[in-house]
DNA sequence: GCGCTTCCATGCATAAATGTATAGCTGTTG
DNA sequence: CAACAGCTATACATTTATGCATGGAAGCGC
């Protein structure tokens, strides 16, 4: 390894290690094709390794290269994240907000969140990246996350907004023709959707209830999938109980099939000053707040109000 | 913002902002100084920001160019753990593993140990980064850290080696001037010796019992300074067991001052199949798994063995 | 098999970044 | 107050990196 690696020479490393090929490498930073296939040959020179097998069909990363590949994203999201902060410098609410959350809450709850909040600042940008992994945050792929957890490092901003309930739903129309069971074991012989290969998530929520990929007769990995099989009436399956409630999805067997999530909004410390990150959170948690806690804790509870309609526990 | 930012740029920026002047920053890269400036000048036109005000003394940081510190630093850390990453490369024992621990386990517990796997790997080079703080992780600060925690992140893999006792400790010689202490009460008096600021460990540690800066007679935040003080005689103090049961040191009040510490091997799961990382992981489990266990957890129970002398419980 | 596209490698002219030398300013020291 | 050491900024020569044009090789579709 020699002094000096020029740091150009990674983000050339990881454009071709990203477009598979010199040529698209170059393409994507808007230089010449040459110039990739010299920063590459200069970063094998340095490293003293050899990082792919050339082809005339694109270049082929080496084991070597995989290894390094890591790497070189932290620095790519680095700098991504150094000129979203950079671009939002300045007082007033503007630039880039990154937020990434679930497919479900992003794709159900924080739009008209979301929406409100671009609203009332016009020069705020959004970005919303769903994935269900969420180590992200202390790497700056995000500013701010929707968990489902406490998080446990204590450079991020954590605040709760209460406990989203999921439960058992179906249609109103489902119910009628197949019949609402009233007990676990009029489960059986109803269309079930569920999940197809379990994950971290489902393994935690087994020890509430054994679920067994076999119990489902509709089974799709996607949490959005499963929603829309729901609505469409395909059968029983869990979402979100405001969601459900929303969507005037009808609860089945109540709280007896119930799993209380922490919901969390998550940010990291760094970011507290910066105006336009204040107001994304601050208004995520509002608007999570409204979504999770008041017609659903109180419906779920003994409190007054519209209560979910049939609750058969 | 412009199109593209140089990389290159930004190694320049973290340099000035580290050196405090673009002479300093030219010396640490070993560029020329008007190459510095003419990459701070590009990097400020690029954000179309400044970020330093200029002097003849050096230049000083604006606000908006330590927001975007951090980034910078996160940048150059991928870049260190890439190139130990290269380094390492190929099969075998060898490159550089950076450890990171506590200042009492790093100067106490691992230097015999990390001594043995450098007599058994001569080609392995270990850097040691004490600091208390331990969110370095998944930045790569450090390939493999000895945490008193379980770590949350998932992407982690994380080995138990077990409890380690903290309790009350001082020399033979200290107890014969002054008395051995019997009861909680007979602690005033006494020459103690704690904390002068408490940390994030210490209020975790006062649920246990209650401590407070007044109950010191002799105040460190350093837990070295503590240790060595205790040592000399200076008065009673906490201290891991296994560490005084080796220096000869006699517990005092036994286990009604007892703080059981989990401690955790911790590694980035990225690194498993790196042989320096697996081998050095491997030996810090085992060595801290003798520290910690074996004679301590058994003198300290009713096991047989060479108990701690004068235990006072 | 022929054209078409896409890829990498090479040579060469050009543009860009770098280093050297130097001037000017500031703060410190005797 | 003069000498000195440290810093930045500028001018200019030179090295270095880049882009462009081109050649050859491989895959794809007709």
């Amino acid at each position: 390894m020699e002094a000096h690696v020029a740091w150009e020479l990674y983000r050339s490393f990881l454009a071709v290690l990203t477009e598979g090929s010199l040529s698209g490498a170059a393409r994507s930073l808007d230089i010449a094709q040459p110039t990739v296939g010299r920063h590459v040959a200069a970063l094998e020179r340095a490293l003293r390794m050899p990082l792919f097998t050339r082809s005339q069909t694109g270049l082929l990363p080496l084991e070597s290269a995989l290894a390094l590949r890591p790497y070189a994203e932290a620095m790519s999201t680095a700098v991504a994240a150094l000129e979203r902060a950079a671009a939002s410098q300045g007082a007033g609410v503007r630039g880039v907000v990154r937020i990434t959350a679930s497919h479900v809450i992003g794709v159900e709850v924080l739009p008209p969140i979301l929406a409100r909040v671009r609203e009332r600042h016009p020069d705020l940008q959004i970005e919303l990246v769903l994935s269900n992994r969420m180590q992200d945050l202390l790497q700056r792929e995000a500013d701010i996350a929707v968990r489902m957890a406490r998080p446990a490092q204590q450079l991020l901003i954590a605040r709760r907004v209460g406990q989203v309930d999921v439960g058992l739903h179906a249609t109103a129309q489902y119910l009628e023709r197949h019949g609402t069971p009233a007990t676990t074991a009029d489960l059986h012989g109803h269309a079930l959707i569920g999940f197809d290969r379990p994950t971290a998530f489902i393994r935690a929520a087994s020890k509430s209830f054994p679920l067994r990929r076999e119990t489902f007769s509709i089974r799709a990995d996607s949490d959005l999938a499963q929603l829309a099989l729901i609505r469409s009436g395909a059968g029983i399956g869990a979402c979100q109980v405001p969601i459900g409630r929303r969507d005037g999805l009808v609860r089945v067997l109540g709280r007896q099939y119930s799993l209380l999530l922490d919901t969390w909004i998550v940010m990291h410390q760094d970011l507290r000053s910066s105006p336009r990150c204040r107001v994304t959170f601050d208004a995520l948690v509002d608007g999570l707040k409204r979504h999770v806690a008041a017609p659903v804790a109180r419906a779920q509870g003994l409190a007054p109000g519209k209560a979910v309609p049939k609750k058969s526990s």
